[in-house]
DNA sequence: GTTAGCGTACTCGGATACCGGTTGTCCGAGTGGCAAAGG
DNA sequence: CCTTTGCCACTCGGACAACCGGTATCCGAGTACGCTAAC
């Protein structure tokens, strides 16, 4: 899995705290966590065509949250940076050679080997989605309960 | 995820239906599906080293199964193929600058973004374990029933 | 006719190149704010 | 003192390079079979 989801869900959750009228500029966001700018950058755009985040232009700019954090799932965000399609991708291999004579059947049946492993990929689909970002903001706050001040302290400090 | 998972299964599935005391030599295989062979032999190797397969040198030699095949799950092949590692890693970001000073705390609590990660990939796995190659033969042999009669005179012939 | 020895062909196994994609960087378009000048 | 105007600094956005892991290939070690030749 690409590497910006992570540094994605950070940011987004780091957004929530600050309120979601405040709009923070990439530069920030990546300063926080020590990561390039340019490329976090890059990924927060990928958001921003998924329509989780909004971007701000020119000074006093940046990224906000473009939706309630209860409804951006983990699923929204993987499918933002990562990509929609799906890890196993099944091309056919049973109807090339000796198998299938090279020929494509009338009334092609499913193929049993992709339809078990969509299965399960739609199980870690099923769970990405039913976790929203408020989900884990809340567990944060309950483990680390200093977190969410600290977080504020640093971006009203380094505004 | 890596492509010769999916070579892998198939070919499983081809060295059930020729009986597992039958060695299949890699090159056979592949040209039964018009695959790279080299490649897939590389591919053959790894099911080896996580002793799903065994292989025989020499003349007459090549691939058989190692054990029954109701007893190999999909989660076997592709943690000898794709490797054990989950997709989504946690580089612990959140003790990375200006948020814990880059220092770890003394009882570092889990980091909640990865433990959500790590539940979804948990039902990914446990959806790939619960299904064998077993089952899936049963669903082709239900679904396309002259398919493996189909595999074991095409490899008869090219013996 | 039998048997020992040798050569050959075939297999796996690992070491070695190649290439597309993720990772990382850079510069341009656009915009809001500030300062200075004029009324 | 208030308004207007021009400049500047800061932002996102997309285009451009670099590195790495998956993809693909090749050659060497080892083994079983078959042929030959000697007994």
């Amino acid at each position: 899995m690409n590497e910006g989801v992570e540094w994605a869900v950070h940011s987004c959750l780091n957004l929530a705290w600050l309120g979601a009228d405040r709009a923070v500029p990439a530069s920030r966001l990546a300063a926080f966590y020590e990561l390039p700018a340019a490329y976090l950058n890059k990924q927060l755009q990928a958001l921003v065509r998924a329509g989780v985040l909004g971007s701000v232009p020119g000074p006093k700019g940046g990224f906000r949250l473009a939706r309630p954090i209860s409804e951006i799932t983990l699923m929204d965000v993987v499918a933002a940076i990562d990509g929609e399609d799906e890890a196993f991708r099944c091309t056919e291999i049973r109807y090339r050679g000796g198998s299938g004579g090279g020929r494509v059947p009338d009334n092609p049946k499913p193929c049993t080997v992709a339809t078990a492993f969509r299965k399960a990929e739609m199980a870690w689909r099923r769970e990405l989605a039913a976790q929203t970002l408020a989900d884990i903001m809340i567990t944060v706050e309950r483990t680390n309960p200093g977190a969410p001040d600290r977080v504020r302290r640093w971006f009203d400090d380094n505004r």
